[in-house]
RNA sequence: GCGCCCGUAGCUCAAUCGGAUAGAGCAUCGGCCUUCUAAGCCGAGGGUUAGAGGUUCGAUUCCUCUCGGGCGUACCA
C-alpha cells in the first residue's frame, strides 16, 4: 500500500468538504522529525484560490479528517498539516507487507515500452562513456517490468557506415599478409586505432577503405563475410561486457542499424509521397521551422545524403517507425547523450509529421551528461584517451579483493573472489546510478571505485550484517530456521515498535512503494538510489541501538522480523538496479 | 550570432507538481570494538544556493537580466 497516496485521497476528500474542492492535497513525507511522518501542504493554496483564510480552512478540514491510521494531527505555521502516524498503523502496515509478493509495490496496467539504451558503436571497443546508457537503461528495464509492463530491450548498435571502410580494408590486408585475424581482434580499440592511422597516413589505403564502403553496401560477398566476422567478434566483446556487469542485454535484443537498411528508402519515400521534403544542395532534407540554426536560418533535417547515402537520421526513423508501428509500442525511452538533444528533438519531430508517432504513444528522450577527464576536458575516442569499460571493471574488480582481503582475510579465496566481483562492480554501477544531473561530470578512479559512504558496499554491508544476524539466530533456535532463507524465519510472530529507530525504520520499509513510483515519473534511478541509501543508513542506527538476539524473547522476534524485511527490500532494491548482494563480506 | 543544458559546503552530489531551520558522502576534528561484521555508529565545524531584480504568505525550484562553464548549430554517427 501506498500511504502517502491514500493520505494524498483522504485529504482531498476533506478539502472537498470543507469547501475547497478540486486542490491538489501536496502531502510529502516530511523532512523533520518534529513535522510527524507525512505533512499535506496543499491548505495554503486551496485556501488562497477560494479566498479562505488558510488556518482557519485548516481547523475545519481536520475536524473533517478520517484518519484513523493517524496518532496525531497538527496545524503548524501558515497552515501546514502535520500527519503523525500510529505506531500500531505502521506496525500493522510492515505485517501485510511481508504477505505482498512484491513488497508493496503495485502493478500498473501493463504498457509496451521500448527501452533504447547502450547502443555502443561496434567499430570500437565499449568505453567508459557508455556505462550511462548501459546502467540506467537496464535499471529503468528493470524496474519497469518489476512494475508489469511489457518491456523491450532495444540495443541500437552501431554496425554500419563509412568507419567499417577501413576496417575492412585493414582485416583484408592483415590476412594477405598471412597473419591471424583472431589474434588482431582480440583488442579492437587498437585495431580501430591502427586502421584509423592508416586512412589517415596512407592514401591508397584510404583509397581502398573508401571503396570496400561501396562494395559492402551493394552487398559483395566476401566484403560482407569480413564485416559479418567482424561484427560477431565486436557483439562478443559487448556481450562479455554486460555479463560482467551484470546487464541484462542479451544478444537476441540487437536490433542493429543495418537491419533498418531496407527501410531506408521507404522511409525517405514515405516522406517525399507527403510532400514534406525540400531538395537542398542535393541531399532531401525536411524543413521544420521550429528548428534554426546560424543566421537564424532553418535547420535541415536531412534523410538523404546527396551522394544517396543515409544519415544516421534515416535510420533512427527507421527504427521509430518500426518500433512505434511494428512493435505498437506506448512509450519509447531514450537513454542517450545529452549532446544528441537536437538529434532526437528533429527525429520525434519528423516521426511526427510523417504519421509515425501517434497521440497516445510517448517517444522520449532521457539526456545525461558526458564524461570529462581531469583537466575538464571532454574524452575523445579518437586520441586515444578512451577508458575501456572493461578496464574500469577489472581495476574496480582488483581494488575490491583488496579491500576484502584486508578487511575479512578469513574468508575462502573463493568466497573472496566473489565479495570482489559483486563489490567492485556495484561500486561501479552505483556511483553511475546515484546522480541524477545532466551535467558532464569527471571521470576519477577514486571517486568511481570507492567503497566508503554513500556507495553500492555500504548497502551490501547492511544486508551482510543482517544475513550475519540470522545465520547466528539460526544456530541458537535449530530447525527454526533455514539457512539462506529467512524470508519465513519466524512464521506467527508480531511486529511491536517502541524504540525510535525501530519505528523510523519501519516507516521507510513502507516507503518502498513510494520510491519506485517516483522513479518511474522520470526515469530517475537517483531517487532509488537515495531511498535504500537511507533505508541502509536507518538500519544502521537500529543495529547499533536495538539489541536483537540478546533482547527478551517478544523483542527478539519483533526485530528478527524488522531486519527481515529490511534484508528483502535492500536485496529488491538493488536488484532493480542491477546490483547483488552476498551473504557475507 | 542563435538554441539547449548547467552553476548548491574545500571536493563529489541531494533536496519528490514552489514549502517550514538547504541535506548526505569524501576530506578535517572529537568520541565508540570483552555484546549480532568498525566497509560501521555518535557528534563538531563548514553555505549570501554564481550575482541582481521580479512573482508569492513562502523561491535552490517559476520569470527577466548579467556573469561564468559545457554542448549543439546540413551531407560523421
Amino acid at each position: 500500500m501506498n500511504i502517502k497516496q491514500q493520505l494524498e485521497t483522504t485529504i482531498a476528500i476533506a478539502l472537498e468538504a470543507a469547501g475547497a474542492p478540486d486542490c491538489p492535497p501536496v502531502v510529502k513525507q516530511s523532512q523533520k522529525p518534529g513535522f510527524g511522518h507525512y505533512q499535506a501542504n496543499g491548505v495554503m493554496g486551496a485556501a488562497k484560490r477560494y479566498q479562505m483564510k488558510p488556518r482557519q480552512l485548516a481547523e475545519k478540514l481536520i475536524t473533517l479528517l478520517n484518519l484513523p491510521q493517524a496518532a496525531k494531527v497538527e496545524i503548524a505555521g501558515p497552515g501546514f498539516i502535520n500527519i503523525h502516524l500510529s505506531n500500531s498503523f505502521i506496525a500493522d502496515q510492515l505485517t501485510k507487507l511481508r504477505d505482498h509478493p512484491k513488497l508493496g509495490v503495485k502493478q500498473q496496467i501493463p504498457q509496451k515500452i521500448v527501452i533504447d539504451y547502450s547502443a555502443p558503436n561496434l567499430a570500437k571497443e565499449m568505453h567508459i562513456g557508455h556505462l550511462r546508457s548501459t546502467t540506467i537503461g537496464d535499471a529503468a528495464a528493470r524496474i519497469l517490468e518489476f512494475q508489469g509492463h511489457d518491456v523491450t530491450r532495444a540495443n541500437h548498435v552501431g554496425d554500419w557506415g563509412a568507419q567499417f571502410g577501413s576496417l575492412l580494408a585493414y582485416m583484408d590486408q592483415i590476412e594477405q599478409a598471412g597473419q591471424q585475424l583472431s589474434t588482431e581482434l582480440k583488442d579492437l580499440e587498437i585495431f580501430y586505432q591502427a586502421a584509423s592511422q592508416l586512412f589517415k597516413n596512407d592514401a591508397d589505403f584510404a583509397q581502398r577503405a573508401r571503396n570496400y564502403v561501396v562494395k559492402l553496401q551493394s552487398g559483395d560477398p566476401r566484403c560482407k563475410a569480413l564485416w559479418q566476422l567482424f561484427i560477431t567478434e565486436s557483439i562478443n566483446h559487448c556481450q562479455a561486457v554486460y555479463e560482467r556487469l551484470n546487464i541484462t542485454l542479451k544478444r537476441a535484443d540487437i536490433k542493429a542499424e543495418s537491419d533498418y537498411n531496407d527501410d531506408l528508402p521507404v522511409v525517405v519515400q514515405e516522406l517525399e509521397a507527403q510532400g514534406h521534403i525540400t531538395v537542398s544542395d542535393g541531399a532531401k532534407c525536411v524543413f521544420l521551422d521550429q528548428f534554426k540554426g546560424k543566421d537564424g536560418k532553418v535547420l535541415p533535417a536531412m534523410v538523404q545524403k546527396s551522394d544517396g547515402g543515409f544519415p544516421y537520421l534515416a535510420s533512427d526513423l527507421a527504427a521509430v517507425r518500426y518500433r512505434s508501428q511494428r512493435l505498437a509500442a506506448d512509450q519509447a525511452l531514450y537513454f542517450v547523450d545529452a549532446r544528441q538533444q537536437l538529434h532526437l528533438s528533429q527525429l520525434f519531430a519528423v516521426a511526427g509529421i510523417a504519421g509515425y508517432l501517434q497521440d497516445n504513444q510517448s517517444f522520449r528522450h532521457l539526456p545525461f551528461g558526458v564524461i570529462l577527464k581531469q583537466d575538464g576536458k571532454p574524452f575523445k575516442t579518437r586520441d586515444g584517451a578512451a577508458v575501456k569499460l572493461a578496464d574500469v571493471i577489472e581495476e574496480a574488480i582488483t581494488r575490491a579483493y583488496q579491500l576484502v582481503t584486508e578487511k575479512n582475510p578469513d574468508l575462502t579465496e573463493d568466497k573472496k573472489h566473489k565479495v570482489a566481483e559483486v563489490v567492485g562492480v556495484g561500486a561501479i554501477k552505483y556511483a553511475e546510478l546515484s546522480k541524477n544531473r545532466a551535467t558532464d561530470y569527471i571521470f576519477d578512479w577514486d571517486t568511481m571505485l570507492s567503497f566508503e559512504g554513500n556507495t553500492a558496499p555500504y548497502l551490501q554491508y547492511a544486508y551482510t550484517r543482517i544475513k550475519s544476524i540470522f545465520r547466528r539466530a539460526g544456530s541458537l533456535r535449530a530447525g527454526s530456521l533455514q539457512q539462506g532463507d529467512t524470508s519465513d524465519a519466524i512464521p506467527g510472530e508480531k511486529i511491536h515498535l517502541t524504540e525510535d529507530a525501530e519505528i523510523k525504520l519501519a516507516l521507510k520499509l513502507l516507503q518502498f512503494v513510494e520510491a519506485i513510483e517516483a522513479v518511474t515519473d522520470d526515469y530517475q534511478a537517483n531517487i532509488l538510489c537515495n531511498y535504500l541509501y537511507e533505508l541502509a543508513g536507518l538500519f544502521m542506527s537500529f543495529y547499533e541501538s536495538c539489541p536483537i538476539l540478546n533482547a527478551p524473547q517478544a523483542t527478539k522476534e519483533s526485530r528478527l522480523l524488522i531486519a527481515d524485511t529490511t534484508a528483502q527490500v535492500l536485496k529488491q532494491g538493488l536488484n532493480l538496479l542491477g546490483i547483488e548482494t552476498i551473504e557475507q563480506m
